[in-house]
DNA sequence: TCCTAAGCGAGACGGTACGTCTTGTCTTCCA
DNA sequence: TGGAAGACAAGACGTACCGTCTCGCTTAGGA
């Protein structure tokens, strides 16, 4: 819309404010345990306010989800993505490494499982249109494309998933290298 | 525990109430808008009856776990589990196509989470035994058991929730043998 | 305070339909058989805004004591009370006649002993400075002043309370007359 | 009741128990901190076995005071009272004097209400009969019979309860001669 | 000596009320 | 006129007691 990029300067602050709020507090005390009142307390804004801008705590969370899907639909495209392979699943790797504290902040609570569906989904999206581009190309495979499509950015997720709450015990790019070899038939 | 067989014949009677209540009401309403207050309503039984059992809605819930984990490592073990693949995926597409009106009951909420994870424990600590198997008797590959395991049981659980979320357009096992063609190299 | 001047008209209007449901239960089903629930149903008022503005019932119950107290206190130091007399009984048991409904309502309860104890400091100030005041005007008497302080707050209180359990058998006038004769030589 | 007589052993030795164990309790929390958990816990009885004997928490106390009434009833009856005044007030105070810790436990509870009224009627019987046998003799007051019996039994009530309050500052013999003096004209 | 009924402990149970917590709506006032 | 402040209704939560109940064990007193 018009109005978004019009958007009056103080509600961008002050939506700022909240997203930084929202972000503080998730590692303080995780994602389930912050409540609404917590986050105006902590952004100095008013109950009235809060409201006006986001329906609820989550809404909040996924406005700033965006940001991330594009980042990583970014990375998925980019150069450094240009290999044979389907997934360039570095970036991902990368990604977590960097904002390590935050992800294990949310681990077992419902933020995180909003911030696992906005990725999943430009993953599978992704996958998805890579894959029948080659199909249409003529490469062949036992297995249809959506299915996997779902077991690549599916396995993606888990395996990273694995590796955040394990301590993270490889670099990101050995993981990289490690999933690549686990779905080379895929 | 000896106990646990010796535990009151009333006291079994009413935790089964509130167990069968439980399930009654996730396929209704969803288990995140289950409430403590429904669930004693349904089973005919006291508020304080309940927290003397449970100390919440998902200890009531996770208390009928215990017997899915059986199951399925029980499942993982038998014989139909003989193949010369590392992991036996068919006894688990299997129980999901049973079950699949209380699972879809549950996608998005906080109750398929502990399902999940109690699911996927089971499943990371038969794969890993399995694997270290393997190696002690000479098998070898690029990627360690730890990172295998991990692989194997996060994406067995993904390919199978990615398979209940989009309508199960395959056969358990289809989806089995996918799974086993999907991950030939790990 | 100031405070309590410019206190929010809407949680003036809050407290008084409080007060007023409770003066209401009272009478309909006595004092302890109203609950926190009743109360909040009755003032069709939220849960948590009852006790945003008072700790517990009893707290209710009392806020309404402090008028009552000052009415006494007034009546006590009127013209009405300019007499040789100690203690100015009339009006308080002409209050009693008034209100012997609501009062009845709590014989035996938890929350008539609020009330009285109300009156009965209100009443033992007085009477104690009243005494003293006497004294030092060369009045003297075989018992010290603190004993006939005591003496003639409690067995007012307690002639009352005789009087409306009692079913009122004489008229307020009457009662005031019998107390003066009786406590002559207090 | 010949039940009474001959009730068994066991019986008469639980209702003991449970008497000492209130008795104990009152003096450690106050009457109304006692649930009837502390009870049976401190007399080591079953819950059924307390509800066989009593109704209510209430229903042990008064159990306890019948005694008390008779003790008074035979003190006001007895040698010590033979005085040309109506009440015999010494005995209750002597008695206060003597029991002041637990009845210290009991200001301000329910409790103390129950063992009031009863020492109570107990006083209202007695000084009311004493003051028809006076009036069938000849004697004259301005004030009713109904009224006087009132007020003294009220009134020494009263005092008594101001004295225990009010840290005992008299002797029980002086609180004595004091209610003689106060009440010289009832 | 047995046996049979009562007393009893243990504690599960249904139920009621409590005081706390969080949510999303609504109102008032101020800059 | 938009935002801060915060009162409010709604309703779930976990806790504390209550009075009822079922269950076996013990323990006389009469057969």
């Amino acid at each position: 819309m018009a109005e978004q990029a019009t958007e009056d300067r103080r509600v961008r602050r002050t939506k700022q404010r909240l997203k930084d709020a929202l972000n503080e507090l998730i590692v303080e005390k995780g994602y389930d345990r912050v409540t609404v009142q917590d986050l105006i307390d902590r952004a100095d804004v008013g109950r009235s306010t809060f409201y006006a801008h986001y329906d609820t705590k989550d809404d909040l969370m996924m406005s700033q989800l965006g940001p991330l899907q594009e980042q990583m639909g970014w990375a998925l495209g980019s150069d450094r993505a240009l290999t044979e392979s389907v997934v360039a699943s570095l970036p991902l790797f990368e990604h977590i490494a960097e904002h390590h504290e935050e992800f294990r902040a949310m681990i077992g609570s419902r933020g995180i499982a909003l911030a696992e569906e906005a990725v999943h989904s430009a993953l599978l999206e992704h996958i998805g249109e890579e894959l029948r581009r080659r199909e249409r190309q003529g490469e062949r495979h036992a297995v249809p494309v959506d299915a996997r499509a779902g077991f690549l950015a599916g396995s993606l997720m888990a395996f990273a998933t694995w590796w955040l709450e394990n301590g993270m015990p490889y670099s990101a790019a050995q993981m990289d290298e490690m999933f690549q070899e686990l779905t080379r038939t895929a």
